[in-house]
RNA sequence: UCCUCGAUAGCUCAAUGGUAGAGCACCCGGCUGUUAACCGGGUGGUUGCUGGUUCGAGUCCAGCUCGGGGAGCCA
């Protein structure tokens, strides 16, 4: 007999109501008393459990009573309707087989446990209420970002893991290599030799696939890249890993303006669709994660996005009467604690930032008119902070090398990216999405850690 | 990297400088519809590590390790 998943007798429970079926899956719980017991049945394929009952006709009742937390077994039985009034229907079992028992020394408990405790059992706790929600949210958000893309003639470009460019200017930089760290060939004025290395140069992991993305939107028009970036930088708090994965949308004959509304109409399709798909799991983070969850969502999904101008967001920190811990001053970079104020205070809902100095930006961003700014967006959210970071490139091409001169950036390490310009260039527009951010603020978990597998932070790269 | 808080049973947490405890888990018993089942009994400790103060340290002090939160960097 094939499997049928807890998922099915879920959504189709009248056709299955009455049929024999099997079902392969993990013990959440056995509740007994003298003659028969109930058993919380997990099989992965849905958020909620199946509730199987056994009784003392079964052959091996007394093993399958005392079955721990854990244990993985194979029902077969009757669906039947359920009398408890939590569950709309149960499997009421004829055979249960115990394909793998579970020892008593098993970490996991039929209780809340803390999420640090669980990030030190990473390769089980996907088998915990929260983190099967998580992370089947996380598929479902994954899928809707491409379908989103795809609907809309994207192009999914894969940009390169390994970079040799260590110049991209978005931080610290892993370093990859098949030298020996003990003993490296050295030039001769006593440097380790990367000509030796095994790409003849220097290499890297990404830090951005934007710099490439831009290539491709220069034969596509529109691309988008969704794939692991790395960042070497000590960060340590509840925002930053240094494996995470990055959505890098790059659209040609595009500006900020255009830039904005994809960036919008991307977050509303992705809260739309992880509402529609996974119902369960939304109740279940609005119920024990975060309870404001919906009506954040319900608000994002109705407004439209505020937007502002940097020159302007300063003007209203300054005048707002709130007392700053870092004093906002025009030409300084806003600090969290402002982002917040005007995200959570001001707009109570997602702002785009704009047109922000040119001296706290990237060298690549569309010079302004105004010889101070440049088109630059910052997308902020209530409770996550900064979620998307963008901007109109600087397609002309002597504006974009005159200010990699003042920025002291040598021509030569970008003359594949220059190219760009020079043959056939027009504006364009990008940015990018950190995909665990996004999870975060879907789902209200509160540290990036609980919404990746296996995180990899300062000083933690076990599993 | 800086600031700050913390580390006690397998887990979640108590314990005024004076005999280290509870709930859950686990073991034993009870219970004919449970819902993190319930009721009774029991097992379980190098109080993160090293040193110091004290008649006496889980508690006070110093250093270290690890973790949480805040900041910076950013997505």
């Amino acid at each position: 007999m094939d499997f049928t998943t807890v998922k099915q007798l879920y959504r189709q429970t009248q056709s299955y109501l009455g049929q024999r079926v099997r079902v392969g899956g993990w013990v959440r719980t056995v509740r007994d008393v003298k003659t028969f017991a109930f058993i919380e049945l997990n099989d992965g394929s849905f958020f909620k459990n199946l509730q199987v009952v056994v009784d003392e006709a079964l052959s091996n009742f007394a093993e399958v009573v005392k079955l721990g937390v854990g244990s993985a077994i194979i029902v077969e039985g009757v669906v039947v309707d359920s009398p408890g009034a939590k569950q709309p229907f149960e499997l009421k079992a004829e055979f249960v087989t115990v394909e793998g028992t579970c020892p008593t020394d098993y970490p996991l408990q039929k209780k809340r446990h803390s999420f640090e405790f669980l990030r030190s059992i990473a390769h089980l706790r996907p088998r915990t209420n929260t983190f099967s929600a998580v992370f089947r949210v996380r598929s479902l958000a994954a899928y809707a970002i491409h379908r989103f893309f795809q609907e809309r003639g994207f192009v999914y470009v894969h940009t390169p893991i390994i970079t040799g460019s260590d110049c991209e200017g978005a931080g610290a930089m892993f370093r990859v290599t098949t030298l020996d760290p003990d003993d490296p060939p050295r030039t001769p004025d006593g440097k380790t030799d990367f000509n030796k290395d095994f790409f003849g140069k220097a290499t890297n992991l990404t830090v951005s696939g934007q710099l490439e993305g831009e290539t491709y939107a220069m034969a596509f028009r529109n691309i988008y890249t969704f794939g692991p970036t790395f960042r070497a930088e000590n960060s340590n708090t509840p925002r930053h890993a240094a494996e995470f994965w990055m959505i890098e949308p790059e659209m040609a004959f595009a500006d900020l303006n255009d830039n904005m509304v994809l960036a919008e109409d991307m977050l509303k399709y992705l809260i739309n669709y992880v509402m529609e798909n996974a119902p369960e799991e939304m109740e279940f983070f609005n119920n024990f994660i975060d309870n404001t969850l919906f009506d954040r969502l319900q608000n994002i999904v109705n407004s439209e996005f505020a937007r502002i101008t940097y020159t302007e967001a300063v003007e209203l920190l300054q005048k707002s009467g709130q007392s700053f811990e870092y004093p906002v001053a025009w030409g300084c970079d806003l600090q969290t604690e402002h982002e917040r104020y005007l995200t959570e205070q001001v707009f109570k809902k997602p702002v785009f930032v704009i047109d922000y100095p040119k001296e706290i930006k990237a060298f690549y961003m569309r010079q302004n008119d105004d010889g101070k700014t440049v088109a630059a967006m910052d997308l902020l959210v209530p409770g996550v902070g900064e979620i998307i970071g963008g901007s109109q490139r600087e397609e002309r091409l002597d504006r974009l090398e005159a200010r990699m001169k003042e920025l002291g950036l040598a021509r030569e390490d970008y003359w594949w990216y220059l190219d760009t310009r020079k043959y056939g260039g027009t504006k364009h527009a990008g940015f990018g999405l950190g995909f665990e951010r996004a999870i975060m603020y879907i789902t209200g978990m509160t540290n990036i850690r609980d919404v990746i597998p296996f995180p990899r932070t300062v000083r933690m790269a076990e599993f």
